[in-house]
DNA sequence: ATGTCGATACTTTATCGA
């Protein structure tokens, strides 16, 4: 099952780029991020015509995020649990059924967390907290499970084409860092860094003409339970699409295969 | 400090978030 996650940077924006890439690359399910657009508004049908199933948790004007799949979608859970009061649509869980068996994916857009420091960092932080113990429970299944999507954070310097570049940013800090790395401490497993040890693959390049001069980074990362990890067959970063339209997302789609 | 996008609003330009 292939198991891809993009963010679009606005749907309605990229719906023409979205469709060609969905075509060509032909995943069995497809976690989006930044929408920014209410449920009503995202373009249901023209996915549908796919074939694919549509689980949406948006917003007005900022972040909101789909799951995307060809096989039946069930428990479809919006929100992150842990803080009742947080309006933001950053998450989305599903249970998908494969030909071989269920795995339990999630959308996910972390808070970018800048200015840093400041509140800004504060939610990005605990928001990360939350995740982390929703990715604890989760383990109890023993299923295989999908954590994917932007999680606005730089694991290592070989993830940046000029690390030091980004010492004074909200998704390079080591408070940032170190809550990645207790998601994989859990037994989660960053699964395009087990496959692909070398430094220079990105997944964002800003706008200002970092795409032109490759200063990229990787932040778009899919955590990968044990026993999604025991049938991971392949896991890349499709690169070309930042150059396959004349207006791109400033994030390229990660995917991974899985035997299920 | 700056660059460029996308969405929004008491638009037709400024603001915010990224």
């Amino acid at each position: 099952m292939k198991i891809a996650s993009w963010n679009v940077n606005s749907i309605r924006a990229r719906l023409e780029p979205a469709l060609a890439w969905v075509k060509s690359a032909n995943p069995d399910v497809v976690c989006l991020q930044e929408l920014k657009c209410q449920e009503e508004q995202f373009p249901r049908e023209a996915f549908e015509a796919l074939g694919y199933n549509c689980a949406v948790h948006g917003q007005k004007t900022y972040n909101g995020v789909a799951v995307l799949s060809k096989h039946p979608l069930e428990d479809v859970t919006p929100r992150l649990k842990g803080d009742d009061a947080d309006e933001q649509s950053r998450y989305l869980e599903a249970l998908i059924s494969g030909p071989k068996g269920v795995v339990r994916v999630a959308s996910i857009y972390a808070p970018n967390g800048n200015p840093f420091p400041g509140p800004k960092f504060d939610y990005k932080l605990a928001w990360l907290e939350r995740l982390r113990a929703h990715a604890a429970d989760l383990l109890r299944n023993e299923e295989p499970v999908v954590l994917m999507g932007d999680y606005n954070i730089i694991p290592q310097d070989k993830d940046a084409h000029n690390p030091k570049g980004w010492l004074k940013d909200a998704l390079f800090q080591p408070e940032s860092k170190d809550a990645l790395r207790r998601i994989e401490n859990l037994g989660y497993t960053d699964a395009f860094r087990a496959l692909h040890p070398e430094s220079g693959h990105y997944t964002f390049w800003d706008y200002f003409g970092s795409w032109e001069r490759d200063n990229g980074i990787r932040i778009d990362h899919i955590l990968l339970s044990p026993q999604a990890m025991d049938r991971l067959n392949a896991c890349k970063i499709d690169r070309h699409v930042r150059g396959d339209s004349e207006k791109p997302s400033d994030h390229v789609p990660v995917w991974c295969d899985l035997d299920i």
